[in-house]
DNA sequence: AAGTGGTCTAGACCACTAC
DNA sequence: TAGTGGTCTAGACCACTTA
């Protein structure tokens, strides 16, 4: 864990997108973990070598990647997952109202398996590789609506058991952060129409091969490295996917 | 269209945040156009009484926003529609492979009528206001997918016939810019299952009451004003919604 | 009162574009 | 060469939080 001084202007590129780089490998390496608060920007300033200024458009742009979070008169903290309504930003599902309502998850499968060519693509293993493979119901207003099917890199997840997920007191992404060390911070998500299977038939109680949306969703972790891939289909009679919201950034 | 100096310090908050509106108000009155050269950061600051540094962070702000765009050595400019892959910032339907293309356009039907209930509702009207309603076919490879049926209050679009609609040189966005300088700088969209009406059957080439995707959308101008609502169908059998894109902003 | 981030200044120098 | 935005500095003062 060096505290070294970057290095000189002309290399990376600009010393702020250095200084960036080097907040980023300080938090992958696990200096900072979830929540906790990171060193005042002087600290930071003189520990890289760097004018308060430019420390701080740094740290402007992890904060407007949701990486950091700054609270003034308190400090800078490494995001949380699911904190408050901070949860909906990765949960994108809303009743028709516009009425937003925290879902109550039931682990409804979990096992061990292969990786599907899907899965291996998407979370950049080979195909075949290990992977843990679970399904959640989740309900809203006393309903299940939306069932997900999950696969993760065992590699990534020494150790995960079905007890460790159902015991879980928090929401899966904060698990993700308490139990390895995951950091997701971003997601991509395609979305289209699905059929229902015998599984979310039953669950959802909607007849076989009723139509569904369909969601796709890859998420990522630091340096956009895969950790993640979860399909989930959604009963849309009541609820509804938020989609774009443009006019913040798209590449 | 004054030049004074903007008000002091305390009142509307902080000076940047009032350059920045002073800036949406002088692109609200038409003062720069679609596509034009904004003046200097220099002049800029002069004429509103703070420093480069306050200065530029407004602008910062309207770039992160996609109203303004900076080129280095160029000078910054108002945003434009549709100008080359800034185009699928609000076209999100791609390929299941991933491929993007652009879509062919046909006008399917023109009329005037009165703002329905929802209509009403999201453009902020009256119910019954008069409004254009136009229908277009969507077609990306050669196959029409997507139907939208579009509702924007006659107000904001004086003289709005189906003739000129029909022979726009560009896309609607930049058409509504040009023809009536209403920019479109944020959307929302809602997404859910929808089933193919006659006409959609027809157009898309699926049977009556096939499950579709449906992408309910209310496009803003400045200072979120509502200018369109949209109401999309997506045959999703080889195309998908690009959906979250999280990483990003979102409130 | 001490420490934090938030705002703001008044410049400097650099890289890019146009002429 | 002149003009633009891009980066960077070395502070100042303010507002907020905790104690």
């Amino acid at each position: 864990m060096s505290t070294l001084a970057i290095n000189p202007p002309a290399l990376g590129g600009t010393r702020y997108k250095e200084v960036k780089s080097a907040i980023l490998a300080a938090l992958s390496a696990g200096e900072w973990k979830g929540g906790e608060c990171i060193p005042s920007e002087k600290r930071l300033a003189e520990r890289f070598g760097v004018s308060i200024g430019t420390l701080r458009k740094a740290i402007d742009e992890l904060c407007a990647e949701n990486i950091l979070i700054r609270h003034q008169g308190l400090g800078t903290f490494v995001s949380m997952h699911q904190r408050d309504r901070h949860f909906f930003r990765f949960f994108r599902v809303v009743r028709r109202d516009g009425d937003k309502a925290y879902p109550v998850v039931t682990l409804l499968d979990f096992r061990k398996a292969r990786a599907s060519r899907e899965a291996a693509a998407a979370l950049g293993v080979e195909t075949g590789a290990r992977v843990f493979q679970f399904v959640n119901g989740l309900a809203l207003h006393g309903k299940t609506v939306l069932i997900e099917h999950i696969s993760v890199p065992e590699a990534h997840f020494p150790g995960l058991t079905e007890a460790k997920l159902r015991n879980r007191p928090n929401t899966l992404y904060n698990f993700y952060q308490d139990g390895f060390g995951i950091n997701v911070v971003e997601t991509d998500e395609r979305v289209s129409v699905g059929l229902a299977s015998e599984l979310e038939s039953a669950k959802l109680g909607i007849a076989l091969g009723a139509p569904l949306l369909e969601i796709r969703r890859v998420a990522y972790s630091y340096h956009r490295s895969a950790v993640e891939l979860r399909v989930s289909r959604l009963n849309t009679e009541e609820y509804e996917y938020i989609g774009a919201t443009s006019g913040a950034d798209e590449k």
